[in-house]
DNA sequence: TTAATTCCTGAACGTTTGTTCATATGAATG
DNA sequence: CATTCATATGAACAAACGTTCAGGAATTAA
């Protein structure tokens, strides 16, 4: 394992940090473990990155920011404030589980205040798409007259709980159409039949 | 600090873990850390705890029967299914804000399989008294058709959501009473007026 | 072939960790 | 008073940690 490998080694590390700090959080991944997944030696690591916290926050970063795109390239062009919400939570409970509990390693460990300021600006961002949809269901008459900046909270609280549960209670994950179902449609029943149609399709 | 103080050793170490684990996690907390917090030595946290694994499960346990207690308590004797679920979700959202985080620090560490018999007894007894609600609702008529355990599983992901906000994202926790309004009654308009303020109330 | 460059290795260092244990202390008992 | 016993201490230890660095190996350039 030797000179040209190098031009893959920034991103067997890479990879290999996602899989060690999701499985045992920032503390509880040693440096050690994370060169021997990578096929490199651990001095190799500090070649690539100068410290842990950095090969962690790299590791955020690019992960945050892969999402941020798939979020926006997938819901933009949605007209109907109904589809754009389910979408929105279709695709983040899928991605969630694709890539696992990574989001939970922030927070965590460190006092918690860690890569405060790029998760800040990444949740602000969801919850400014979130809450431009709902505003938009509300003045078209279609969304009940509610605060929206509280309701966008609660759907991504709701996000956050299913990652959560990934970890804590994974045989017990609910389904993503029935959570869009009870978003819209809540629980109490309708009279109205056409309405509850809609929500169910 | 000498003998009879031995009486409230054991509490003021439980106090100190509670505290030093909530704040760095698992792996975070040290010993002497926790030793300190309660003004005891290392060697006589050992005194009582036979390690750290033994303090946290000893730690995590008495919360969960604590909150457990409360929630019986609580909700219990509740008729309208409603009001059952209101409170439910007013009173765990409630108990997490003054418990903060420790729940968090379940799952994370240990390649998250960690305490999980504990914790796996008290979600399912948790999903037991929402999804009875839920299903005394359905039968009663006010609560619409639905799959009363991906409801009750929805419920529940919404509740972890807050926790992991409080400690990802604490500027923007959603209100508890907002929470129960958007599970009620949905996003989507109602037509018929007397159901709206039904859950307005 | 030699020199320069790039990539990599793993022993070594200083800290910190969980845990143990010989020792001390002071109230309770006789 | 002396003895007993629960309670408390903190130095000591091995293990693991993040990080450094002198050196080795393979490729490229001369």
């Amino acid at each position: 394992m030797n000179k040209r490998s190098g031009i893959n080694s920034k991103k067997r590390i890479l990879d290999a940090a996602l899989k060690v700090f999701s499985e045992y959080g920032y503390k509880g991944a040693s440096m050690r473990m994370i060169a021997s997944t990578a096929r490199i030696s651990i001095g190799g690591v500090y070649l690539y990155f100068a410290n842990k916290e950095e090969l962690y926050l790299t590791l955020i970063k690019e992960r945050l920011d892969d999402f941020s795109a798939q979020v926006k390239t997938s819901i933009s062009e949605i007209e109907d404030p109904v589809k754009a919400i389910s979408s929105f939570i279709m695709m983040y409970l899928e991605y969630a589980k694709t890539h696992k509990e990574l989001i939970l390693t922030q927070g965590r460990e460190h006092g918690f205040a860690f890569a405060i300021d790029i998760k800040r600006e990444f949740f602000k961002e969801q919850r400014g798409i979130i809450e431009g949809i709902v505003a938009r269901g509300i003045q078209s008459g279609v969304f009940t007259e509610c605060n929206a900046k509280e309701v966008t909270k609660i759907i991504m609280g709701t996000m956050r709980g299913f990652i959560l549960s990934i970890v804590v209670d994974p045989d017990n994950l609910f389904s993503p159409k029935e959570c869009c179902r009870l978003m819209l449609g809540g629980l109490l029943k309708r009279t109205n039949r056409a309405e509850g149609e809609k929500v169910r399709r």
